[in-house]
DNA sequence: TCTCCCATGTAAGCGGCACTCACATTGCGG
DNA sequence: CCGCAATGTGAGTGCCGCTTACATGGGAGA
């Protein structure tokens, strides 16, 4: 659709998201440079500076997109589980599966100072903040009666195992250790008992 | 010592890695620029590759001292502490006290791809490896009568706990999130007595 | 239907980066 | 005291983000 090529413009916002979005999946943020993205899609250097103030407001639409991916998926943990644990569970999955079946987009959206954290836009803080409301909801329904404090600190807590977890494998900083009869995919697993069955 | 300014030469390895140390503590990995090295110490920015093959081998070495101030703290913790529980207490603040007193170089040392994961040298495997027996020995001493992948399962887990909460922190993941009554702080002791206590 | 304006594109250039290479200097061991 | 290996230099390559002055053409208004 209105992808014309004979004339020399083009849905160029669209395009260079998409570029983008493709190139942190395959290498993280750091695989994304402008000029490699302007020129693969036959433009000028200075073409995308039309379109983003600068390489953080481009990257930033691409964690816009997986965090709304992300919320999609918490959605659907939600709605298919018969019970608040199950659904749960299924929402600590999802942000696994986030993380370990895209592992550049997810170090976008977490690991790195590129997306604005003090400064953030609202572009990103209305979706992050709907993973965060997704998050909160699973662990209160857990326990009904437990108060906004108390469940904030439960989650937060699941929250940052399974994320430190994550950033060590990913940075390889657990390789080291693991011996043989103990995988990652053992000590997930283990952790994901842990995290959920406490009290 | 040994600071002859007058000569053209210096001892130039250990003043870069003093440097580089500095930029680090002052601006994490990112805020390390060999050119900038270079000049600031009054050589030509082809000079510290007399020394360091590339960037990365510098930042291995300030990453190598890191490892050796955290071991240097577990190890004052280990023998500090009047039991196993106090000991595992002090180990887990050595490592609080690394990630948020300084965190450019907690950075360089856990959150970045800088420092070598799968072709990490040995400078750098050796402390790192000392650091995780310093932890494995703590949550072992807790309880001598669980076996090795038992000891390795809490262990990793309540290292991802912990490190997981600074990351989030530290990326300002949870600022939006952190209402009123609830600090980071808090938080923290919070998470601290959880992973300690546990089972 | 024509015209003009503005969104969108371009070419050229700036400063900074990591890294390389051919060449210079110097202090130390034989 | 001499020559060599270690160490430093200057110039250069190619990449990067970003800027500026200028070009172009599609669509809204006459």
């Amino acid at each position: 659709m209105a992808k014309a090529r004979t004339y020399h413009h083009g849905d160029l916002r669209a395009a260079l998201i998409r570029a983008a979005a493709e190139a942190v999946e395959a290498g993280g943020p750091d695989a994304v440079s402008l000029r490699d993205l302007a020129q693969s899609l036959g433009v000028s250097t200075a073409a995308p500076y039309r379109h983003f103030a600068d390489r953080r407001a481009l990257l930033n639409e691409v964690a816009a997109l997986g965090f709304a991916d992300l919320n999609a998926a918490y959605a659907r943990a939600r709605t298919g589980a018969d019970s608040p644990a199950t659904a749960m569970r299924e929402t600590a999955r999802a942000y696994l599966n986030l993380a370990f079946g895209r592992p550049g987009l997810f170090r976008l959206m977490f690991a790195s100072d590129l997306v604005g954290a003090a400064d953030a836009p609202a572009i990103l803080l209305a979706p992050a903040g709907q993973a965060w409301d997704s998050l909160f909801n699973a662990v209160a329904a857990l326990d009904p009666a437990s108060d906004a404090a108390a469940v904030k600190r439960r989650a937060i807590t699941g929250w940052s195992t399974l994320h430190g977890f994550i950033t060590l494998v990913q940075g390889g900083r657990l390789k080291s250790f693991m011996t043989e009869p103990l995988t990652e995919a053992d000590l997930l697993e283990a952790i994901l008992d842990k995290t959920l069955n406490e009290a």
